[in-house]
DNA sequence: ATGGCTGGTAGAACCAGA
Protein backbone atom coordinates (compact mmCIF):
# COMPACT_ATOMS: atom_id res chain seq x y z
CA UNK A 1 0.00 0.00 0.00
CA UNK A 2 1.15 3.28 -0.92
CA UNK A 3 0.78 5.89 1.26
CA UNK A 4 2.54 9.88 1.65
CA UNK A 5 4.79 11.51 4.43
CA UNK A 6 4.64 15.37 4.91
CA UNK A 7 7.67 17.11 6.63
CA UNK A 8 8.03 20.52 7.53
CA UNK A 9 10.75 22.63 8.50
CA UNK A 10 10.05 26.44 10.13
CA UNK A 11 12.51 28.89 12.03
CA UNK A 12 10.27 29.76 14.43
CA UNK A 13 12.19 32.58 16.55
CA UNK A 14 11.03 30.78 19.80
CA UNK A 15 8.55 28.19 20.28
CA UNK A 16 6.99 29.62 23.24
CA UNK A 17 6.43 32.92 22.01
CA UNK A 18 4.58 31.46 18.71
CA UNK A 19 3.29 28.23 19.96
CA UNK A 20 -0.16 29.48 18.83
CA UNK A 21 1.09 30.16 15.02
CA UNK A 22 2.63 26.58 15.97
CA UNK A 23 -0.40 25.27 17.00
CA UNK A 24 -2.36 27.07 14.47
CA UNK A 25 -0.02 25.79 11.43
CA UNK A 26 -0.11 22.25 12.55
CA UNK A 27 -4.00 21.87 12.49
CA UNK A 28 -4.32 24.11 9.30
CA UNK A 29 -1.06 22.22 6.99
CA UNK A 30 -1.05 18.74 9.34
CA UNK A 31 2.29 17.87 8.77
CA UNK A 32 3.48 14.07 9.76
CA UNK A 33 6.85 16.02 10.95
CA UNK A 34 7.60 19.52 11.77
CA UNK A 35 11.45 20.56 12.21
CA UNK A 36 12.03 23.71 13.97
CA UNK A 37 14.90 26.09 14.18
CA UNK A 38 15.78 28.47 16.98
CA UNK A 39 13.42 27.27 19.45
CA UNK A 40 15.01 29.47 21.88
CA UNK A 41 14.69 27.62 25.25
CA UNK A 42 16.11 24.47 26.89
CA UNK A 43 14.47 21.01 26.53
CA UNK A 44 12.48 21.63 30.39
CA UNK A 45 10.38 24.46 29.39
CA UNK A 46 9.55 23.34 25.66
CA UNK A 47 6.31 23.27 24.74
CA UNK A 48 5.47 19.65 24.95
CA UNK A 49 2.38 19.01 26.13
CA UNK A 50 0.37 21.77 23.68
CA UNK A 51 2.28 19.85 20.68
CA UNK A 52 1.64 16.34 22.13
CA UNK A 53 -2.15 17.68 22.32
CA UNK A 54 -2.46 18.03 18.95
CA UNK A 55 -0.74 14.37 17.71
CA UNK A 56 3.07 14.94 17.68
CA UNK A 57 3.34 12.94 20.69
CA UNK A 58 7.04 12.17 19.28
CA UNK A 59 9.71 14.75 20.10
CA UNK A 60 13.22 15.09 19.97
CA UNK A 61 14.44 17.93 21.99
CA UNK A 62 18.50 19.69 21.64
CA UNK A 63 18.12 23.30 23.11
CA UNK A 64 20.07 25.44 25.11
CA UNK A 65 19.38 28.61 27.79
CA UNK A 66 18.27 32.23 25.25
CA UNK A 67 19.56 31.18 21.65
CA UNK A 68 19.32 28.51 18.97
CA UNK A 69 17.82 25.70 20.21
CA UNK A 70 16.09 22.52 17.37
CA UNK A 71 13.62 20.26 18.06
CA UNK A 72 11.84 17.56 16.06
CA UNK A 73 7.95 16.71 16.28
CA UNK A 74 6.47 13.84 15.45
CA UNK A 75 3.19 11.96 14.75
CA UNK A 76 5.46 8.76 13.77
CA UNK A 77 7.73 7.23 16.05
CA UNK A 78 11.61 8.72 15.82
CA UNK A 79 15.11 6.72 16.16
CA UNK A 80 18.46 6.94 17.19
CA UNK A 81 18.65 10.40 17.89
CA UNK A 82 21.73 12.29 16.94
CA UNK A 83 22.69 15.70 18.02
CA UNK A 84 26.21 16.27 16.21
CA UNK A 85 28.00 19.48 17.48
CA UNK A 86 29.09 20.76 14.09
CA UNK A 87 29.75 24.34 15.47
CA UNK A 88 32.45 22.72 17.74
CA UNK A 89 31.40 24.86 21.04
CA UNK A 90 28.51 22.81 22.59
CA UNK A 91 25.79 25.12 20.48
CA UNK A 92 22.02 23.35 19.69
CA UNK A 93 22.32 23.62 16.26
CA UNK A 94 21.57 19.62 14.54
CA UNK A 95 18.84 17.07 15.82
CA UNK A 96 18.40 14.17 13.90
CA UNK A 97 16.69 10.97 13.53
CA UNK A 98 15.72 8.06 11.60
CA UNK A 99 12.07 7.55 10.28
CA UNK A 100 10.55 3.70 9.69
CA UNK A 101 9.80 5.04 6.20
CA UNK A 102 13.52 4.36 5.60
CA UNK A 103 15.31 7.30 5.65
CA UNK A 104 16.76 9.93 8.74
CA UNK A 105 15.63 13.04 8.85
CA UNK A 106 18.58 16.05 10.13
CA UNK A 107 17.43 19.48 11.31
CA UNK A 108 20.24 22.02 11.33
CA UNK A 109 20.60 25.42 12.55
CA UNK A 110 23.65 26.45 10.52
CA UNK A 111 25.19 30.20 12.12
CA UNK A 112 24.40 33.10 10.71
CA UNK A 113 27.84 33.99 10.23
CA UNK A 114 27.92 38.07 11.90
CA UNK A 115 28.07 40.82 9.64
CA UNK A 116 31.62 40.83 7.77
CA UNK A 117 32.38 38.08 5.39
CA UNK A 118 35.71 37.71 6.38
CA UNK A 119 37.15 35.18 9.48
CA UNK A 120 39.81 37.13 10.08
CA UNK A 121 37.97 40.70 11.06
CA UNK A 122 35.04 38.32 12.22
CA UNK A 123 35.44 34.69 13.47
CA UNK A 124 31.58 34.00 13.70
CA UNK A 125 31.82 33.92 9.75
CA UNK A 126 34.70 31.60 10.15
CA UNK A 127 32.82 29.75 12.25
CA UNK A 128 30.22 29.34 10.21
CA UNK A 129 32.51 28.33 7.12
CA UNK A 130 33.60 25.91 9.80
CA UNK A 131 30.49 24.54 10.31
CA UNK A 132 29.26 23.76 6.65
CA UNK A 133 32.77 21.92 6.40
CA UNK A 134 32.00 19.61 9.44
CA UNK A 135 28.80 19.10 7.68
CA UNK A 136 30.35 18.38 4.31
CA UNK A 137 32.72 16.04 5.43
CA UNK A 138 29.41 14.18 7.53
CA UNK A 139 27.60 14.45 4.37
CA UNK A 140 30.75 12.65 2.36
CA UNK A 141 30.51 9.84 5.02
CA UNK A 142 26.95 9.22 4.86
CA UNK A 143 26.18 5.59 3.98
CA UNK A 144 21.72 5.55 4.12
CA UNK A 145 18.98 7.73 2.50
CA UNK A 146 18.20 11.28 4.29
CA UNK A 147 16.68 14.30 4.13
CA UNK A 148 18.33 17.75 5.20
CA UNK A 149 16.56 20.34 6.24
CA UNK A 150 16.53 23.59 7.94
CA UNK A 151 17.85 27.22 8.37
CA UNK A 152 21.34 27.37 6.29
CA UNK A 153 21.39 31.12 6.21
CA UNK A 154 22.58 30.87 2.57
CA UNK A 155 20.53 32.17 -0.09
CA UNK A 156 22.48 30.59 -2.98
CA UNK A 157 21.33 31.42 -6.14
CA UNK A 158 20.28 35.17 -7.87
CA UNK A 159 16.85 34.24 -7.90
CA UNK A 160 16.97 33.30 -4.30
CA UNK A 161 17.41 37.25 -3.24
CA UNK A 162 15.68 40.16 -3.80
CA UNK A 163 18.53 41.98 -4.95
CA UNK A 164 21.85 39.95 -6.27
CA UNK A 165 23.61 42.76 -7.23
CA UNK A 166 23.49 44.57 -3.53
CA UNK A 167 23.75 41.65 -1.18
CA UNK A 168 26.87 40.29 -3.17
CA UNK A 169 28.96 41.41 -0.42
CA UNK A 170 25.82 40.54 2.74
CA UNK A 171 26.55 37.57 4.76
CA UNK A 172 24.25 34.86 3.75
CA UNK A 173 25.06 35.74 -0.16
CA UNK A 174 28.38 35.84 -1.04
CA UNK A 175 30.62 33.66 -3.11
CA UNK A 176 32.43 32.06 -0.70
CA UNK A 177 29.16 31.25 1.14
CA UNK A 178 27.13 29.60 -2.18
CA UNK A 179 30.84 27.96 -3.27
CA UNK A 180 31.31 26.35 0.81
CA UNK A 181 27.38 25.50 0.17
CA UNK A 182 27.68 23.83 -2.79
CA UNK A 183 30.72 21.56 -1.66
CA UNK A 184 28.49 20.81 1.15
CA UNK A 185 25.71 20.13 -1.92
CA UNK A 186 28.37 17.94 -3.95
CA UNK A 187 29.21 15.82 -0.80
CA UNK A 188 26.57 14.05 -1.06
CA UNK A 189 24.70 14.65 -4.77
CA UNK A 190 21.93 16.42 -2.52
CA UNK A 191 18.69 17.19 -4.34
CA UNK A 192 17.32 20.73 -3.59
CA UNK A 193 13.99 19.76 -3.27
CA UNK A 194 12.81 23.50 -3.14
CA UNK A 195 14.16 23.84 -6.38
CA UNK A 196 13.12 20.47 -7.92
CA UNK A 197 9.67 21.81 -7.66
CA UNK A 198 10.32 25.76 -7.81
CA UNK A 199 12.88 25.57 -10.78
CA UNK A 200 14.88 28.92 -11.14
CA UNK A 201 14.90 32.07 -12.14
CA UNK A 202 11.45 31.83 -10.39
CA UNK A 203 11.57 33.93 -7.02
CA UNK A 204 11.30 31.91 -3.94
CA UNK A 205 11.98 33.19 -0.28
CA UNK A 206 12.01 31.99 2.73
CA UNK A 207 12.71 34.94 5.44
CA UNK A 208 12.07 38.66 5.24
CA UNK A 209 13.61 40.70 7.96
CA UNK A 210 11.22 42.09 10.77
CA UNK A 211 12.89 45.58 9.86
CA UNK A 212 11.06 46.50 6.49
CA UNK A 213 7.83 48.88 7.22
CA UNK A 214 5.40 46.25 5.17
CA UNK A 215 7.47 43.43 4.15
CA UNK A 216 4.76 42.35 2.08
CA UNK A 217 4.89 45.40 0.15
CA UNK A 218 9.14 45.92 -0.62
CA UNK A 219 9.50 42.25 -0.81
CA UNK A 220 13.01 41.98 0.12
CA UNK A 221 13.31 38.35 0.86
CA UNK A 222 15.95 35.84 0.49
CA UNK A 223 15.55 31.46 0.46
CA UNK A 224 17.15 30.53 3.34
CA UNK A 225 15.43 27.70 4.46
CA UNK A 226 16.34 24.57 2.88
CA UNK A 227 15.05 21.40 2.52
CA UNK A 228 17.92 18.58 0.26
CA UNK A 229 17.31 15.16 -0.18
CA UNK A 230 19.72 12.03 -1.22
CA UNK A 231 18.75 10.73 -4.42
CA UNK A 232 16.75 7.54 -3.48
CA UNK A 233 14.40 10.36 -1.18
CA UNK A 234 14.20 12.94 -3.54
CA UNK A 235 12.57 10.12 -6.37
CA UNK A 236 9.61 10.03 -3.25
CA UNK A 237 9.03 13.66 -3.04
CA UNK A 238 5.65 14.23 -4.94
CA UNK A 239 4.78 17.81 -3.76
CA UNK A 240 6.40 20.67 -2.10
CA UNK A 241 5.05 24.25 -1.07
CA UNK A 242 6.29 27.59 0.58
CA UNK A 243 3.87 29.11 3.14
CA UNK A 244 4.59 32.45 2.35
CA UNK A 245 1.24 33.89 4.07
CA UNK A 246 2.20 32.40 7.90
CA UNK A 247 5.06 35.85 7.36
CA UNK A 248 1.80 38.03 7.69
CA UNK A 249 -0.06 36.18 11.00
CA UNK A 250 0.08 37.86 13.92
CA UNK A 251 2.78 38.00 15.58
CA UNK A 252 5.02 35.97 13.08
CA UNK A 253 8.44 34.42 12.94
CA UNK A 254 10.52 35.93 10.29
CA UNK A 255 11.08 32.75 8.50
CA UNK A 256 8.32 30.99 6.79
CA UNK A 257 7.58 27.05 6.72
CA UNK A 258 8.64 24.40 3.83
CA UNK A 259 7.09 21.53 3.02
CA UNK A 260 7.53 18.11 0.94
CA UNK A 261 5.28 15.45 0.62
CA UNK A 262 6.87 12.18 -0.16
CA UNK A 263 5.28 8.68 -1.13
CA UNK A 264 6.00 5.93 1.26
C1' DA B 1 16.87 52.71 3.95
C1' DT B 2 22.16 46.75 6.31
C1' DG B 3 18.92 48.36 10.09
C1' DG B 4 14.25 51.29 10.82
C1' DC B 5 12.84 45.18 14.60
C1' DT B 6 12.46 41.05 17.48
C1' DG B 7 12.65 37.63 21.77
C1' DG B 8 15.18 36.02 25.95
C1' DT B 9 16.99 37.16 30.09
C1' DA B 10 18.26 40.14 33.36
C1' DG B 11 16.90 43.81 35.46
C1' DA B 12 21.58 46.54 30.25
C1' DA B 13 24.57 51.98 27.81
C1' DC B 14 22.63 43.41 27.17
C1' DC B 15 23.01 39.51 23.33
C1' DA B 16 21.94 37.48 18.96
C1' DG B 17 19.61 37.30 14.68
C1' DA B 18 21.00 38.09 9.10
Amino acid sequence: MTSTLKIATWNINSVRFRIDIVSRFLAEEAPDILCLQETKTVDETFPAEALTALGYEHQLLCGQPMHHGVAIVSKLPLHNRSCFDWQANGEARHIGASLDCGFRVDNVYVPAGGDVADREQNPKFGQKLDFLARMTDWSHDLDEPALLVGDFNIAPLECDVWNHKQLLKVVSHTPLEVETLDRLQAANDWIDLGRKFIPAPERYYSWWSYRAKDHGKSDRGRRLDHMWASAKVAERAIAHSVHEHCRSWLKPSDHVPLVTQFRV
